[in-house]
Parts: structure tokens; sequence; C-alpha cells
RNA sequence: GGAGGCGUCGCCUAGUGGUCUAUGGCGCCCGCCUGCUAAGCGGGUUUGGGGUGAUACCCCAUCGCGGGUUCAAAUCCCGCCGCCUCCGCCA
């Protein structure tokens, strides 16, 4: 939810905004007349209210044929208070649907257009010459197989396609990525968070993932429920309706869990393999920060991403995500996408939003001004590592003989220095 | 799944239809007093919104959430949620 005030007082800045999303610019004329009605409704039902009470004042003191008189004067103005909150509770919700269908307002630099126009800020490592080391990379899936590590027949037997097992040397790379990446993140100040992956309809809504693209979202109807498809989600619900303290700097959460996505837009699209599935897991972090230290934090969330990238010694660039491909939640995002060889381009493996006071605005989420007042606070997430990062790993440390090369800062982890073929 | 109890301001708590403009205590903030930080005294202390983009003032809403009854609801009725106790079922 963007901010009403700031639509009233510039509403120029909301139809730019929507303008370099290629979203709908007229909203913002429905928003402020919508509010117009609202504040007129709203004045008109307070002051018969105001009446009401007073007159009941003097119901209460009267009594006998005088109180009779008066109740029945009563009758009358209590019609007339509830048509008009009637009205009132109607213009609101008006101006929260506008309002709520209104994405972030696009941070200032963030590069005009779409999924395509993304700046690239840096990239990091060259991509690896398998013509000088003498051998044509397998890719993830045959590697995968190989080693007796990812086994998507059976994903599919048990669970349909887009699914699989992590099996062996698969498994144990999974859990030893995720176990570093949340050593990481503890030993940077986070709070190390398991969550629930089922959420109500509040904190799906309240973050963002039910407007736009909420065909991408699990919903279990006899529940009411929604399973999540990261735990930016829970993280954020966390301290829904909350004032909190944040004098002694952010409040940072680094959450693993098992993530859904029903990737329903993307028949086709990687079909092969664990690139894209229903269900992987992943570290996230999740700061809580004041809305004049969102960018600054934005910044340390991609240090922080880029130190686990760095560990896992694959080739990766930075991109900065134009206007038109950032979610609804997002002033701004970074991605670090990294080579996979035998692609031959760049797949994103983490992504760094920040949401400003956008998803605090929705599940009331506030500090303290000086003043003594509220304001909504700053919101972040990015991530530190996905079931994903497997394929960067595999293809960009294998060996012509179809073993994997574990990167030295997982080995402890992972407690194996080099995944063995089981079969050739 | 069944039965019962509970849900009031940061915490504890009073409140069984109108004088509730929600009581009292603790904590916290401001002031007074006292020649030390204590005690005592006085005042303040939920959140959201409107008048109004005003630190002052006025108003509306807010007693778990949502409906209803009534001239009038923290209070009565219905539904839901959460917590506790017991029973049943399952791992």
């Amino acid at each position: 939810m963007i901010d009403l005030r700031a639509l009233r007082d510039s509403p120029d800045a909301v139809r730019a905004s929507q303008r370099l999303r290629g979203e709908d610019e007229g909203v913002v004329d429905a928003v402020l007349a919508a509010d117009e009605r609202r504040r007129t409704a709203l004045s008109d039902f307070e002051r018969v209210r105001a009446q009401q009470k007073t007159h009941g004042k003097t119901v209460a003191k009267a009594s006998g044929e005088e109180k009779q008189a008066l109740v029945a004067a009563a009758k009358g103005m209590a019609e007339q208070v509830r048509s008009l909150q009637a009205q009132a509770a109607e213009a609101e919700a008006e101006v929260d649907r506008l309002l709520g269908s209104v994405p972030n307002l696009v941070a200032e630099g963030v590069p005009p257009g779409g999924e395509d126009d993304f700046v690239v800020l840096e990239e990091v490592g060259a991509p690896r010459d398998f013509a000088a080391d003498g051998f044509e990379p397998r890719d993830h899936l045959e590697l995968g197989e190989l080693l007796g590590a990812i086994d998507m027949g059976r994903g599919a037997k048990v669970s349909g396609a887009r699914f699989s097992f992590l099996t062996g040397p698969g498994a144990r790379l999974e859990l030893g990525l995720m176990q570093y990446a949340m050593a990481r993140a503890v030993e940077w100040g986070f709070v190390p968070v398991v969550p629930p992956t089922l959420v109500t309809p509040q904190m799906m809504g309240g973050t963002g993932f039910l407007g736009a693209h909420a065909e991408e979202v699990y919903k279990l109807d006899a529940d009411d429920l929604y399973l999540v498809g990261t735990s930016e989600v829970p993280l954020a619900g966390f301290h829904a309706d909350e004032i909190l303290d944040l004098s002694g700097g952010p409040l940072r959460y680094a959450g693993w869990s098992t993530c859904y996505r029903r990737e329903a837009g993307s028949h086709g699209k990687d079909t092969r393999g664990i690139i894209r599935v229903h269900q992987f897991t992943k570290v996230e972090m999740f700061s809580y920060v004041s809305a004049q230290d969102a960018a600054a934090e934005h910044q340390r969330l991609l240090a922080w991403e880029r130190e686990v990238l760095d560990a896992v010694e694959v080739p990766y660039r930075v991109i900065d995500v134009a206007a038109g491909d950032l979610g609804t939640s997002a002033a701004r995002k970074y991605d670090c996408e990294a080579w996979v060889p035998t692609q031959g381009r760049y797949r994103e493996l983490t992504s760094t939003s920040s949401c400003t006071t956008f998803q605090a605005r929705r599940l009331a989420i506030r500090e303290r001004t000086g003043e003594g007042s509220t304001t909504p606070v700053a919101t972040l997430n990015g991530t530190l590592a996905t079931t994903r990062w497997l394929v960067a790993i595999l293809e960009n440390h294998q060996q012509a003989d179809g073993s994997v090369v574990v990167p030295a800062a997982l080995r402890p982890y992972v407690g194996l220095d080099v995944l063995e073929p089981v079969r050739r």
C-alpha cells in the first residue's frame, strides 16, 4: 500500500511511477475522487453520530413521559446514523480497493523498461573455458543423475512435473549449502528463523503476493491458507501490527524454509532439471529498518548476497532490474545471476528487493518518531541460498569424469570434498 | 472432533444496557518538593482516522475479530479466531 497522503500531495509522482511500470495512470485520479467522497461521507457520519451521542446522554437522564418522547425523537437519528455510516464505509472500501491496486512507487534511478531492460552493474569472475579444459560440460541434470544426486523421474512419479528428489550427495549438498548460508547470516547478526510456510490471506496479501501474480501462489481452499513462495511472507508477518523499536538499528532475520510456486505462467520454460520447480528451499534475509535507511540497507543485503556467491566460486553478474519487471511491493530490485555453462547464459540465483514502506503499511508495522507519533518502517529482503544454486555449483565445478569438486567453503557443511559418479 | 473457561490501554486489573469522558495499580514521561538516584505530591501515558498537510484544539472509531439487537452495547445475541482445562481420536 502506498501512502495516500503522498498520492494526494504529489499525484504526478505516482503517475510517473505507474508509467515506468507500464501500469494504468488513471487510477491516480480515481483514488483522488474516491478519497474526496470518503472524507465528505466520513464528516457527515461523524457529525450526526456526535449529535446522537449527545442526545443519548439526555435520554439517560430523563424519565417517564419525557423519556418516551426523547427516545421517539432518537429513532430517526439512529436511522440516519446507520445510513451515513454505511456510505462512509463504502467510500472507504473503495479507496482501499483502488489504493491497494497501486504497486509500490519505483525508486529514483531504476532503469525504465521491461524484463530485458535491466542494467548490468558488475560482472564477477569469468565463464570457465571448457574447451581449454578439454571436455564438453554436462548439464546439471546429467551430472545429478550421474552422481545419484537428482531424481526427476521419481519426482514426477510421486508428485508430477517439476518435482524432484534430491538424493545422497544431492541432499547433502543442499543441506550443506543452506547450513553454510545460515551460519554466515548468524555471523552477520541475523536472527535465524524457521517460519511457518502456510499463512493467512492477510499475510499473503500484506506482502503483495495476491495482486498481479496471485496465480503463482498455491492455495488451500479447505483451510483458507496459502503456501508461501518465500519465507519473506512469514518474516514480514512476524512483526505485523507491532510498533518496533529500531533505535538500536535494523531488526534482521534469516529464514530457512521450503518454498512453493505454481509456475503457472511458465509452461514449457526450464522444464529440464531443478532450475524451475514447484518446491525448493531457501535461506532468506529480511530486514526491518527506518524508512530513511532503506537504500543503505539494500546495499548491505546485496553485499551479503555477494559474499555467499563468492564463497561458492561461481561466475556471476549483478543487475539492476527495470521498473516493468519489479514485483508489486518492490521499489528497487537487484538480482545476482550465475553463469550456467550449458545454457551459455546467466541465471538468477539471488534477488534483493527494497519494499520501502509498502509492505509495512499493509501489515501495520511501525516505529516511534522523535515526536512520539508512529511511522511505517521499511522492509527489505534478499536471497542467501536456494536449491537452484546447485545447478550453478554442479555445472561450474564439474570435472571431465563427471565428478564435482565441492567449493572449499562448503566442504565442512557438506561433509564431502568431491561428489563422485555412482555410474558412468 | 466434543464440553467448559477466558480474551479490557506496555503489564496486571475493575467493570452484567445510560453518570464509561473505561477503574485502580505497576511501569514509563513531565513537573513540584526534598541539598544524593529514593520516598512524597500533581499532571500525563492505546491506536487509527476526520476537521486540517497545524506540536494547539475539537470530533469519530477502537474493550480479540466480524455481524446483529437497541434511542443507547465493554456489557445482550450470533459467527469466527486465539489461549487454557478436560474428554475423544490419531501419530
